[in-house]
RNA sequence: AGACGCCGUA
């Protein structure tokens, strides 16, 4: 039992998932009992493999032992939900989540902690809405996820503010941007690769500059990233601003040029 | 600790 357990978890980190389901389903089939890591390892296997129903039904039974799942194994299930396009279930196991929180554990009898959205949970959620279009969705999980008192990262805001440039919400995008400051959290690289897409698109390049100086306070030479330099160049071209393209590549190609 | 979300297009 324990060695089935321990293989399976190999398994799963050699990357073999399919060797390690099968072993599971052997141990499954043995009538051996199956503790909560395992539960949580081959949830998370299904998940990644594209199986949102098993994931499920495993999710069901781990909770029939009266397991609590843990918040990553929360997180798994609903981002299979999500990529399978079960935009229902996935709700459904994120407002179950919700719930749960404010029970404050007490429900299943469980001994952990209850699970709580994470900025990772919020995050998955809305990034399910943007890809099927949804923006008032992702803006309104996005209010929530502020509301909250979750601890914010950057990426969490990151899924909200590349959603609104995706939708062509740019504005909205710009004041996602600001929110992020009045909220005290830091923007990543990612985030400012993201304004500068969105400013270039707009040919504002005094905002474009700003962006590269706020990278520079924090250590990152933005100006030498090629995914940096071809959002800002193909930015600048959708403004019509063909005269700005060549200083972006010249920037690029300066000292280090990353890529050929 | 690890796993799941953003980070130009695709």
């Amino acid at each position: 039992q324990v060695s089935y357990s321990a293989a399976i978890h190999a398994l799963g980190k050699a990357g073999r998932p399919k060797d390690a389901l099968a072993l599971f389903r052997q141990m499954r089939a043995a009538g051996w009992k199956i503790d909560p890591v395992t539960y949580a390892t081959v949830i998370h296997l299904h998940g990644q493999a594209g199986q949102a129903k098993e994931a499920a039904s495993l999710f069901r039974a781990m909770k029939g032992t009266g397991v609590r799942p843990s918040e990553g194994t929360y997180n798994a299930l609903i981002s299979s939900f999500a990529r399978a396009g079960m935009q229902d279930q996935a709700t459904r196991v994120f407002e179950e989540m919700v719930k749960e929180q404010e029970q404050g554990g007490e429900a299943a009898g469980g001994t952990a902690a209850a699970a709580r959205p994470s900025a990772m949970t919020y995050s998955t959620i809305m990034h399910m809405y943007a890809t099927s279009g949804q923006l008032p969705k992702v803006l309104e999980t996005y209010k929530r996820m502020r509301r909250s008192g979750c601890p914010k990262d950057a990426p969490a805001y990151n899924t909200a503010l590349s959603a609104c440039v995706k939708l062509g919400q740019v504005g909205r995008a710009e004041e996602i941007f600001s929110e992020m400051r009045t909220d005290k959290v830091p923007p990543s690289g990612g985030t400012l690769k993201l304004m500068a897409g969105v400013f270039a698109t707009q040919g504002r390049e005094e905002e474009v500059e700003e962006i590269l100086r706020e990278a520079a306070r924090k250590g990152l030479n933005l100006a030498q990233d090629v995914t940096y330099a071809s959002a800002v160049a193909r930015g600048y071209g959708i403004a019509g601003r063909f005269d700005l393209v060549p200083s972006v590549v010249d920037q690029l190609m300066a000292t280090s040029p990353k890529s050929a």
